[in-house]
DNA sequence: TTTT
DNA sequence: TTTT
């Protein structure tokens, strides 16, 4: 069965990522996706919506060399609904878009772009080689 | 910005429709996608994953009309989470798909398909008639 | 860079799979996604797009032994144009679609459902053990 | 049924932007969109794929103002094949996306971001007060 | 709560 | 050439 999120929009906040037992990296972020409509008065309104993005492993690597707070992004993952009790022992749930593809969009100092990664497509080999490609990159003079 | 669901799964309980004033009428349901895999021990696993979809005005009655428990269905349409306050009084938070597009697949008795229905492309007399060409079709003998 | 295609239709003959050197499988099969809508004149119109549709290794035989003539499916993959020469000498361009997710929809004699497949994200003996599950399955009494 | 195609890549010249009897426009453009990976040797290896856009009405007028060469961006379409004759009598088929949804990524000098235009989801007027506002953006100071 |  |  089928079950694709695609979003593209402007991170939150800068990422955290955590590492747990075995080392594996995990990196959590807000996104946000705007619409803007004009209303039936004729204002223009804004909707923003916020998204928990969730990456693991290769992918939270490059999270956390590359995305930051403002930083424009595809991502292309699946839901999940998870629960956890909160501090009060109360069950809550929530919901998150865990990604399976990413491309930094756009161009910030520091910043780069015109790659896409994907968890499980390639190995962590592959990931820093392509890391590496980037960073040779990151002073090029590219047309766009 | 772009904010897209793509779903493909089936319905788990009759909708449930509801009409507020000046008559609009919204379709509530869940709606499952599982994917299943081998874990390290060979054995094979399952994981379901539960989305609450939403549908309005025109999308809402053919879900009203064609939707049951069972259905197989591809949704297409966007993330939406909103609060409400529980009975205890709690903020409690949903995330939901607002359905745009919605495909009936597959085949069970008194289901039809191959039809995709869109909020916002079709007027409502367009629907109505997409509505009266299917179940003017509802009599028919395919193969599935 | 994205480069996703999305398709839900039926296929219009029997796939047909070749073996090249090394013995890579691939399948080659027609696509058709109709859409009616109602002209100017309150007529019915429908239009149909036919698609080719490519698939390599694993998905070539899950094609092979699951996909024929009429069989309702969801393709994700990507665009790619290549060139080749006519028995004229000509070049001649065609656009196919390679299918990285395929998934049975809906239900025919001798068809299943309920599972998708990846290139890639399943080594051979995961989709050989995907396929037994599948054959397995195959004398079951499902509703659809 | 479903015919759908996501692109993110870049415009590879300048669209160009005809009118037609009832004045309707139309733009055409061709957009590329890469992916890079190491092959067996170890070499970094690119391919480009190279994608034929048409936009009409409200899409093809935002396109004449906004999309130039080299623009990053985000398509949202469907797959048609059409024939035509070319100089010689000889027939000739092309795939092409039609435009549904577009939006302009990055940014660039005289480049704006963060709107998202659809065919049919606005009216003429809608389109009109969508490309003011942005107008009026252009010389904004937004943080991303 | 669906489905396989 | 599919499907409705």
């Amino acid at each position: 069965m089928i079950n694709k999120v695609i979003l593209v929009g402007n991170v939150g906040a800068d990422p955290e990522v955590r590492r747990f037992d075995s080392n594996t990296p995990v990196a959590n972020f807000r996104m946000a996706t705007s619409e803007t409509y004009t209303d039936k008065q004729g204002v223009r309104q804004t909707n923003t919506e916020w998204h928990n993005i969730v990456a693991w492993r290769g992918l939270a690597e490059i999270v956390e060399k590359y995305v930051k707070k403002g930083s424009q992004l595809y991502v292309e993952g699946r839901l999940r609904t998870r629960s956890y009790d909160d501090a009060n022992g109360v069950k809550k749930y929530v919901t998150e878009i865990v990604a399976d593809t990413m491309k930094l969009l756009g161009r910030r100092e520091g910043e780069n772009q015109n790659d896409s990664y994907s968890y499980g497509q390639a190995n962590s080999a592959a990931i820093t080689s392509q890391v590496d490609a980037i960073e040779a990159e990151g002073s090029d003079d590219l047309p766009f």
